[in-house]
Formats: C-alpha cells, sequence, structure tokens
DNA sequence: CTTAGCACTCAAAGGCGTTGAGTGCTAACG
DNA sequence: CGTTAGCACTCAACGCCTTTGAGTGCTAAG
C-alpha cells in the first residue's frame, strides 16, 4: 500500500496527540484538529490502513490508536517537527552551563542532573575517552610534618591530587629528589607501562624518600586507570514517576533498577558508530527491561581524545521533537564549552514553542 | 491506667509485626505468636486499654490495631529489643567503608549511597563544621605555557586544586613570586578577611603575576565559602518505591520532592543540640510532606571540627531497631575512619539475625 | 482474671448492568 | 472515485450491589 501525504499527516498528527495525552487518539479527535479537513470516517479509514501497514496499533477493539514502534521510528525519521527552544529553556540551560567544571567525573554528574531537569525526564551522561591519559607531571608538596600531597598533571589537563599522610617524617629535599626522580621515569607511561623493574629503579634512585614510592605510584595507577574508564551518571530516576504509564509502581521500579551505571554500561557500545542525536525506540536496544521505553541520546565530541553523550529514558510517546532540540542544544554548549574552557559561548536561542 | 509489663508485651508485638507486615495486625495473629500466653480474647482487652490510652490506632472499626505515634514513640524508647549486626551485614558494610574518600562532597555522597543501601530505605547524609577553613598553603605550579595550577591546602587537610588557564604567558619565577605573596599575606584567613585593601597589597607586591590575582583570589574565596557550607546529600529515593505504603504514586512523589537538599536543609538545625540516634516520629519534626514518615537520624563527631550525620527517611513503621543499628554501626565505623584517616578500624560484628 | 461464644461492623472483592468512546461497514452524495 | 453520514457493534471503565471474612466488643461461664 502506498503511504500517501494524507496518511503521513494523520500518522504525524496521532503521534503528536498521543505525545500530549498518552491515551489511545480516536478518529474523532484527530478529524477535529484545526488543519484537518477531513471526517472522521475518512480519518476512520486511513487509521485502518495505517494499523494494517503497521504503524497504529489498536489496545482493544473498542479503543483508539497508539503508535506501533514502526509508527514511532517513522515518525522520529520523516514526519518530527522539530521544535526550536524559547528564549526562556534557552536562558535556563545556559545559565546551568555556566557553572564550570573541572573533574570529568563530578561533571558528569553536573550533566546529568542538568539534562534531567530540562528534559523532566531520567537522564544519563557518559564522558569516554579514545585513549587511556598519562601523567605529564608528578608534584610533590610538603605539608606538614609526616604529610604531603601528590599532585598528577594528567595529559589530558585534568589535576588530581591526593593527601598522603606517613609515620615517618619526611626533609623536603627528599620530597623534591622524588618528584624529580618520578618525572623523569614514570611519566608519558600508561599504567601498564609501569613494571616492576622500572619501579624498582625509581626505588633506588630515590633515596630517603624511597618508602613513599609505592604508595604513590598505586595512587598514580589508580588513577590512570580510573581516567581509562567511561565516566557515567544517571540522574532524576524519580521523573519517570511523572509519566502516566508509570503510575503502576512495579513498572516503574522495575525500570528504575535498571537505570544505574552497571545496567546500562552497553550503551555506550551501541552508541559506538552513531554521530549526533540517535532514538532508540522501544525493543531496538538491548537492555531487557527497557521494553516500552525509548531512549534518545546524543554523542558529541569534546576534543582531548575524549567524547561526550548525554540522553534521556522515557516513555515511548515522549515528545521526541522537544526532548531531542533539547539534547541537541545541550550537546552544542556542552561542546563549546570544552572548545573554550572557561568561557562557554552559548548558541542564539530563538522563541516560540 | 496502668501500663503492665503484659501490656508493654502486648504492644511490643503488635509494632514488631506491624513492622513487618505493613497491615493492621488484629488480636488472633498476636494470640498465636509462640510466647503469648493468652487467648485472642485476653488481647483483645489489652488492645482495647491500649487504644484508650492512646498507643494504638484503628483505621476503621472492623480492623486491626496500628501503633499510634505515640505507640511508635514508646517502642522506641523503650521496648525495642536491639538489633545486632550480622556478620554478614558488617563485612558488607566494612569492605564497602574501606574504599576510601579524600574529598568531602565526594564523601557525603558516597556514604549517603551506602547508608541507602545498608537499609534498603532513602538516606540522608550531612557534613558540617562548626567553623569555617582557611588556607593553610598556596602552591602554583606551571603547566605548560599559558596554563597553571592553583592549589590550596586547608586548614581541615582538605586539598583544593584548579586547572586556570589564561591567555598570558607566564614565567614560573613570577608564578613563585606569587605564591611567596600570597603565602605571606593570604593564608589562615577567613574568607571576610580577604579585605580589597590586602587585595590591593598582593596585586602591588606580585609583579608581573598581578594579572592572577583576581582569579586566584575568587577560586580561594569560593573554596572556602564552601568549605563552610554544611554539604548534605541525599540517596536511593526511589528504595521508597519497595514500601508498600508508598504503592500510591502520589504519594510517593510527594515525599520524593521533598527529599532533596533544598527541602531538608532544616534538618542540621534539628538535630544541633541532639547527640546519638534521634528518632523522629511522623508529625514530630516540621519538613511538611513528611506527615506519615519518620526520620531517624545519627549524628557523630569526626573532628576536625566536623560532624557528620546520617540518616534514613521511611515509612513510620520502619524497622527501627534494625535501622538504628545499622546506622550507629555506620557512625562508628565513619568515626574510627576520620580518626585514622588511612586504616578505618571496624568494630567487631556479632552473628545473629 | 481468663476465655469461649456470639452478634455486629465494615473494607475489600466480586458480580452485573450501564455508559460512551470508538470502530468497521455500507450506502448515498458530489 | 473519493468522501461522508449513518448505524450496528464492541468493550473497557464506571458505578452499584452483594457477599465475604477478618476483626471487634460484650457477656457469661470457667
Amino acid at each position: 500500500m502506498e503511504l500517501t501525504e494524507r496518511k503521513k499527516k494523520v500518522l504525524r498528527s496521532i503521534v503528536d496527540l498521543y505525545i500530549r495525552t498518552a491515551e489511545p487518539v480516536g478518529s474523532k479527535a484527530i478529524a477535529e484538529m484545526p488543519d484537518m479537513k477531513y471526517s472522521s470516517a475518512t480519518i476512520r479509514n486511513e487509521m485502518a490502513d495505517l494499523t494494517a501497514m503497521g504503524y497504529l496499533e489498536q489496545p482493544h477493539t473498542s479503543a483508539g490508536r497508539i503508535p506501533s514502534p514502526a509508527g514511532y521510528r517513522l515518525y522520529v525519521d520523516e514526519l518530527m517537527l522539530d521544535y526550536r527552544l524559547s528564549m526562556d529553556e534557552t536562558q535556563k540551560i545556559s545559565d546551568a552551563i555556566e557553572s564550570k567544571m573541572q573533574q570529568v567525573d563530578r561533571m558528569v554528574e553536573k550533566v546529568a542532573k542538568l539534562v534531567s531537569q530540562a528534559t523532566d525526564l531520567p537522564a544519563i551522561s557518559v564522558a569516554s575517552r579514545h585513549g587511556g591519559a598519562t601523567v605529564k607531571r608528578f608534584e610533590l608538596i610538603l605539608a606538614g610534618s609526616g604529610s604531603f600531597i601528590l599532585v598528577l598533571m594528567l595529559s589530558n589537563d585534568e589535576v588530581v591530587n591526593k593527601l598522603i599522610k606517613l609515620p615517618l617524617d619526611i626533609a623536603e629535599a627528599d620530597l623534591k629528589l622524588l618528584a624529580a626522580v618520578l618525572n623523569a621515569t614514570l611519566t608519558e607511561l600508561p599504567p601498564e607501562g609501569i613494571t616492576p623493574e622500572l619501579l624498582d629503579r625509581v626505588m633506588r634512585s630515590a633515596g630517603a624518600a624511597a618508602s613513599l614510592v609505592p604508595v604513590v605510584v598505586d595512587f598514580t595507577c589508580d588513577t590512570l586507570r580510573k581516567q581509562e574508564r567511561t565516566n557515567m551518571a544517571v540522574a532524576g530516576q524519580m521523573r519517570l514517576l511523572t509519566q502516566p504509564e508509570y503510575r503502576d509502581i512495579d513498572k516503574a521500579q522495575r525500570i528504575m533498577t535498571s537505570l544505574d551505571e552497571e545496567s546500562l554500561s552497553n550503551l555506550p557500545a551501541i552508541m559506538q558508530n552513531a554521530n549526533g542525536t540517535q532514538v532508540l525506540v522501544g525493543p531496538e536496544h538491548v537492555a531487557q527491561e527497557l521494553k516500552d521505553t525509548s531512549v534518545v541520546m546524543t554523542k558529541f565530541d569534546i576534543g582531548d581524545g575524549m567524547h561526550g553523550m548525554i540522553g534521556v529514558v522515557g516513555p515511548t510517546r515522549m515528545d521526541y521533537a522537544k526532548v531531542t532540540a533539547r539534547l541537541s542544544y545541550f550537546a552544542e554548549s556542552l561542546s563549546k564549552m570544552f572548545a573554550k574552557p572557561d568561557k562557554p559561548q552559548l548558541p542564539e536561542g530563538d522563541k516560540e514553542n
């Protein structure tokens, strides 16, 4: 059967309305919409066709229609009118992003929170690196008797520190020596490059501070390994409860439990060779429990050999247009922010609903 | 009327059972309990008395009884058999705490998560300082052209750093000078002690690095002020959904929304002159929405002029014995951990359910 | 003082008819 | 030939009623 323009229009109207109301939509409701020039009977015929073609579904005989996964797919791919952010929304998002952050893991959490706030849905935020980081420089700073601060400057411009307490006293000169040795031997090395032999060499050159080497190196390896891992955060799970389809607590709970870092760990893999915004409708993606759920994810580059991903999880009928608009905007803002760390440039918003 | 031993025993049995089942308990159920030597009729009489005395309530005529707030209060204060943590639970908590943390805000979040996990309820974690912190030492470390790292060692042994990028090149000597000046003039000062005059003095002494002063001082003041604020985190809100009384989504949602940092900001004030574990039953505490909820909080000292608080939020019928046991254990573990930062000593657990 | 017995109460659960939104089909219309 | 009015049909949702059974208070006997 042919998918005529009129059929498309009807389908779009149905999805639009369903997104708003979360209830099966009937022929009459569509026929009464402002720019729909046909009667309910005609719409009914079209709806019957669309159902036959697999774009709509009927919960039961005497109910209206709801979009099928295929229907959503078509909607997302072709039919969706893009949603422009209103001035107000733009402003809010910009303001939020202004509060700058430094450490990646913190940032990921913060971003997840912001996205969740902006969409009123549970949100996921991921930052992953293409390659691992190395230490660019070690600094050891004496901090009173028996303790010192280890500062690691990493190749990706992150800075990590740790206060280390030790039972013995350390002279400043010894620390200086140790720092010099570390900088000479262990910089620019991936964690697996720090071999026992190398460690042995450092120990022997370190003189009085040799006893500090293990704890310093341990922390360093830990940190580097942590940098390799992708950072992921989930926020706003409770917002799922505002959606009518999750009034059923058991359902809500089932989904909530699969909204944690572990369960979603395969998401980055799925998005691997995607770019821009992806809409994963219902059964398309692997996470078991998320059957009647959709995930909208946007991937973006943030330089330094890293890319970020933000996304939201919601009912399949969620307002894709709105959500994708906001996500894209967010992604763009974040990209810009990373390009110029301390002065996020924000795109101009357009006012319109 | 006299509160006889038998009445107490009946009351305890009722609360115990109600805690387990979340359903009104009837006379028969109590009479059938293993060490209850009286018939249901006798129990009924006692229950009638307890109701008259205000310790029990009846949702409707032909239903069993549920404890009133006064009943819970009596239970918590006198009747509760203390719950010893099983080996297994002890082990889990210890293991979790072993993973050491440094920054207070991170730690607070982590602790909230752990407590929530351990109790299967939403948890709150607070760390607050009696007095503000000051900077013990400034360090400026060159990190490539046009950027450097500012490291602040605070009086409470926290270390904070920030990578600062600037358009102009800075010589290492200039940084050294600036650091010396900062250390000479701005250490041991509360944020409000950093006056414009002082700032002016620093600027003039700083030579080539004068342009860096504002950004450095800004960050410093920010950090100090942040240290003053009490850190609070809430975790595991979703766990509320496992409780039968929150099967009603609206109810659950209402409570969830008041489970954020802002809404709970007056909690520390309420706990101010309490020490040890406090059980706030139902109407006793101020947070509006939390009417039919209880909050169990434990306050503990963690040295460095700080104290911590951990607590959980749950239905009034929650298993106080279990919850308070776990909280106390946690609090003790945390205290010890802070006393000896890198080697948390854990109390011995006793196996028993 | 304790307990068996009994009449009473009332929320919860199940059965049942009504309602109304929505459908598919057909026949008439432009 | 596409469009539309009309009509019979379907079925979840709703409200109403009855039944059920857990639980109570009271009384009288042990």
